[in-house]
DNA sequence: TATTGTTATACTCTATAACTATA
DNA sequence: TATAGTTATAGAGTATAACAATA
């Protein structure tokens, strides 16, 4: 027996290629892999524009609905209450949003974006569906509804 | 023109449909409300055990790859090696593995279970496979590989 | 009584940088 | 020089609990 056929390790401390287990198997594993590399490109892409996920996704639903409340915005996004607090916070302090007074109920604020929130994310619209067909770019259209469709199923299959 | 047809609101403080914008048509949107949902899934069905998703994986690895060293896992599961150190803290505390002296490199630990790591890892696998039913249950064998399959194309072409 | 926004606080997760002991 | 593990530390993200104002 030659050096080129040495018996397996006593252990695995140097093992090139790692058994993974059960965990290739399981839909939450997956689910994290690839939220890790997306979120990761995601910076890549958009992280000169100083703005995270959740921050986007708060821009995006204030300008779909002009005058949300922070309640409604935190709901859609399955954030508590006091975490919007801090991503408005964040974002009136770039001077993206303001909060005005509701014209109905005084004890909530009416979101709005400033003109240069629209500004920014008119861009930040641009570079996420450059980041979006970048991740995407080797599933046909088909195969997007499929992936949705799979994963909006797996959510219902967790709520249940 | 009478109550129940009443006029758009002036703002969306009180709309029950929040309008998502563009966010159900993204990739990163529907894969974290996927993942929060799967993991409150996992909580709720392994949360007794006192075991979070990362400390599941770091035993499984540790099982299917006797010996192997603490920057092998953190690798595998794309952890830092600081946070890895952290992770085997509490499974060690917890008596659930331990860090034994690596034959061939002394700089290295090579990683065990214990016999009691071993029992609860027998009992943790049953568990995650009950939510694994749970979460993908509404899913045919053919389309959960389907969801692999496309999970692993997109997170090829964040890398890219 | 219930809800909106807020504050104070804390916990978890994760990484960076610097260190040590080995290689 | 480079790597394995460790420590100290810090930042991001998130939640809980309690409060004032308002419904």
């Amino acid at each position: 027996m030659n050096a080129a056929s040495r018996p397996p390790a006593a252990d695995a401390a140097r093992e090139e290629t790692i058994d993974l287990g059960m965990l290739p198997a399981l839909i939450g594993f997956n689910l994290r892999s690839a939220q890790l590399s997306v979120f990761q490109h995601f910076n890549r892409t958009l992280g000169k524009s100083e703005i995270t996920p959740a921050q986007f996704g708060t821009l995006i639903l204030i300008e779909a609905n002009q005058g949300i409340s922070q309640s409604a915005v935190a709901a859609a996004l399955r954030f508590d209450r006091s975490t919007l607090v801090q991503i408005i916070d964040r974002l009136e302090g770039r001077g993206l949003v303001v909060r005005k007074a509701s014209s109905r109920d005084r004890r909530s604020h009416a979101l709005q974006l400033t003109p240069r929130g629209e500004r920014l994310l008119a861009e930040l619209k641009q570079r996420v569906r450059a980041h979006e067909d970048a991740i995407a770019g080797a599933l046909s259209e088909d195969e997007r509804r499929t992936l949705h469709d799979l994963l909006t199923r797996v959510q219902s299959g967790s709520e249940g």
